[in-house]
DNA sequence: AATGAATGAGGGTTCATTCAT
DNA sequence: AATGAATGAACCCTCATTCAT
C-alpha cells in the first residue's frame, strides 16, 4: 500500500488536514498562515479543504480539539496505572504523561492556545472545559490525596496545580518559539528540565521535618 | 499655549505610539493588528506612525526593544539594593521584580515575545542577547553564591534559573491570553502565585537536611 | 456551453490582459495607471490579473515583450519577399513594414519604451537585444547591399539605419501624445508622413549624379 | 558671494526650483517623481515649493512654458542672422539652433511633453500653440522662401517641416531614455546625428537634376 | 518667507472564500 | 469528491497637500 494510495483514502483527510494545519499555523503564526499552505501541505487542494472545515477558523479550532481533546483522559489513564504513594505518581506518571506530550506534535498546540485564545471565545471556552478543569480535577485530586496520606504538605492545591502545570506549558511554548530558532542555550535541554522541574516540585511538596530547617524559608515579601 | 500642546505631543510621539502598539498588537496579535487602529490609539492619523517608524515590523521590534530593554539591569538595581543571605534575596528583590514586571504593561511582551520571535530573527537575536543571557547571568550569579555560601543545595544552576523564570513569563502570557478571557479560575490569582511560586522555590533550593527525610523525593522516572 | 466560454476565456486571459495593459498604461501613463483599470478593462477583476502576471511592472515587461517581441522578425520577412533594388525594398517592404506597425496597438509600445526606459532595466536590456540591435543589421544589411551594389551613395550606415528609424518612433510617439488630443495640425497625416519620410530618405540616398548639382549641399555647420 | 548665499537669494527660488523640477521629473518620470525630491533638489523644503507653485501639476506646466517659452524665438533670432541660400540657412542656422537645444537641459522638457501631453491639455494646448504652431511658420517659411528662389524641389512644405523636427525631437528623447542607459550603441552618437540630418534633409530637397536619374526614386508603395 | 509635522485619500498586493466544472 | 480559477474586501504603505509656528 504506497504512501500515494494512503493518501487518496478518503477518510485519512480530515487526520491529514489538521496535522498539515497544526504545522503551518506553528510556523508562521495563525493570522499569517495560509490556508492555500495548509492544503498543499496535506497534498490536497485549497478548495478540498472546504469540504471538510468551513474556514480558516473552524479548521484552528478543530487543531485544538483534535490535539488536546483527550489529553487529559490519557493523563488520568496514566495516574491511574499506578496507585502508589502521591510523590511516586507525580514523579513517575505525571512526568512521564508531559514528557510524552512535549514529545508530540501536541505540544504544539499550547502555541496557538495561548497565541489565539483572546481572538476566539469558543477556543477560550473548550480549553477552560476540557482541559484547564478537567486537569485541575485531576492533579488535584492527586495533591489532595497526597496531602490527605501526609505525604505531602498542606499546600494550596489549586495555587501548586499551576506551579506544576504552568512551567511544563511553558516549556512547550519555549520549543516552538526560541527553541526552534536557538539551540544553543545552556540550561533548557527539555527533558532535563522536565525531570529538575518534578523533583523540585515534589521536594517543595515534602513535608518539613521538625526542626530549625524550616525557618530557612523566608516569606515572600514583595512590598 | 498650542506650541506648546503641538511640541508637547511632538516629543511623546514615540512613546505614545509604542503604547498603543503593545496593547494593540496583544489585543488583536500581531499579525491580525491593523496599522491605522495603533494609529488610532495613540491619537494620531496612520500617516504620522510613519513618520516615526518604517513599518509595522520595525514598530514591533521597537515595541519589544523599549520594554524589555532595561528590564535586566532592572531586576540587577533591585538584587545590588540587598545583600542578605541569598533565599532572601530571591524571595524578596526576585520575586518583587518580578511583581512589578507582572504589573506593568511589560508583562504584554512576552506574548509577542513567544509569539512572533519566530517570524523574526532580529527579535530571537535582541531577546538572546539582551534578555536572556544577561538574566540568565544575573539570577545565576545569586544562585552560584546561595550555594557556594552552603545556603542552597548543589542544584543545576542553568536549569535552576529556567525554574525560576519560565513560571513567571507564562504567568505573563497567561494574565495577556486566558487570563484576560476568563477571571474565575481558581488558582492562578497572579500575585499568589508569585508568592507560591517563590517560597517553593526557595524551598526546593533549601540544603536537605541529614536524616531519612531526604529520601522521600523518588527519582523522576520517565522512561 | 459555458464550460466552453469559460475555457475560451481563460486561455485568452493573458491576451486581453495584455491588450488592455497596454491601452491603459499609454492613456495614463504607466506610473499613473491603476491595476484596476487595466483589470476592469480586460473584463476581469484585480485578483485575476494577480494570477497572471505577478505585479504590475511584471506586466509593464510583458506588455513590451508581447508586442515587440517579433516585430523585427515579421520585418526580416518581409524584406526576404521582396529581391529588388535596394531602393525599392526600402520604399515598399520597409515603408509597408512600418506602415503596418503604424496602424497597429505595437505603435503604443514606443510611448511605453521611451518613457519607462529608464526606470526598469530590464526593459532596457530587452529592447536593445531584441529589437535595436536585430533591427540594426536588418536594416544595416539593406543598406549595404544598396551601397555595394551602387545604388546607394557611401553613408555611414548605422547613422543612415537611425536617420530610418528614429522618425517612424517619434511619429508613433507622437500618434499617442499630441495626435490623440489634436487632430487639425498640419502636416503630420501620418500615412502622408511615412511615404514622404521614405521617399526622401531614399532620394538622400541617391548617388550624386555627376557634375555640379552636388555642390549644392553645403556641409553642416554648427561651430 | 559664495554658493550658498546665492541660494539663499529668493528671486533665485522659481529658477532654482524648476531646474530642479526638471531634473527629477525626467529622471524618475512626473507621476513617480516625488515633491519632495524636487525641493530637496533645490535646497529648500518641500513647504517653501508650495508657496511658488500651487502643486505638482502647475510645477509640470511651469516647467515646460519655461523651457520651451522662447524656443522659438531663439530659432528665429538665429536665422535671422544669415539671409543666404536656404540651404545654408537650414545647415547653418536651424543644425545649429538644434543642436544647442539638444545640449541645454532643454532637451529634457520633450521628454515631459511627449509623455504628459495626454494627461494635461493645457499642456497640450501651450505646445501647439506656443511651440507647434510658430514652429512650423518660421520653418515653413525658410522652406517656402527657398522653393520659391527654386533652391527647393517643391515639395509639401508642412510635411517636410515635421521631416525635420521630429527627428531632432526624436534625439533628444532618444538622449533622456535610452541614451541615458545605454553608452555604447553604434550610429547615435547624437551631434554627429545632427549633421548627417540636416545633411540628408538638404540634399532631399535639392532640385532633381534633368536627366534619367530622377527615375531612381522608386513611389512609396505600402499597399 | 520658511519650515516640517501631520494628514488621509489612494493604490498595489494578498488571500479567504466561492463555485462552475 | 475534487479542483483551481475567480473574486473583492482588507491592509500596508506612499505622498501630495495643508497649516501652525
Amino acid at each position: 500500500m504506497s504512501t500515494t494510495l494512503r493518501r487518496r483514502l478518503k477518510s485519512e483527510r480530515p487526520r491529514q488536514l489538521l496535522e498539515a494545519a497544526l504545522e503551518v499555523f506553528v510556523d508562521k503564526g495563525f493570522a499569517a498562515a495560509r490556508v492555500d499552505d495548509v492544503a498543499t501541505h496535506a497534498g490536497v487542494s485549497k478548495g478540498t479543504l472546504y469540504l471538510y472545515y468551513p474556514g480558516k477558523d473552524a479548521l484552528l479550532k478543530a487543531v485544538i480539539a483534535h490535539y488536546l481533546g483527550n489529553a487529559i483522559a490519557v493523563g488520568a489513564e496514566e495516574f491511574g496505572r499506578h496507585d502508589g504513594p502521591a510523590a511516586e505518581v507525580l514523579c513517575n506518571s505525571m512526568a512521564r504523561w508531559w514528557w510524552t506530550i512535549f514529545d508530540s506534535p501536541a505540544s504544539a498546540v499550547f502555541m496557538l492556545v495561548v497565541s489565539e485564545l483572546r481572538h476566539f471565545p469558543e477556543i477560550a471556552e473548550f480549553y477552560v472545559h476540557e482541559v484547564v478543569e478537567p486537569g485541575q480535577r485531576l492533579i488535584g485530586d492527586l495533591l489532595r490525596r497526597g496531602i490527605e496520606r501526609g505525604e505531602f504538605r498542606d499546600v494550596d492545591v489549586n495555587e501548586t496545580v499551576y506551579s506544576l502545570v504552568l512551567p511544563m506549558v511553558m516549556l512547550c511554548l519555549h520549543k516552538h518559539s526560541l527553541g526552534a530558532c536557538v539551540t544553543d542555550l545552556p540550561g533548557v535541554e527539555p527533558h532535563a528540565f522536565i525531570r529538575h522541574h518534578f523533583e523540585s516540585a515534589a521536594r517543595a511538596l515534602m513535608p518539613v521535618p521538625a526542626g530549625p530547617s524550616a525557618a530557612q524559608v523566608p516569606p515572600v515579601q514583595v512590598r
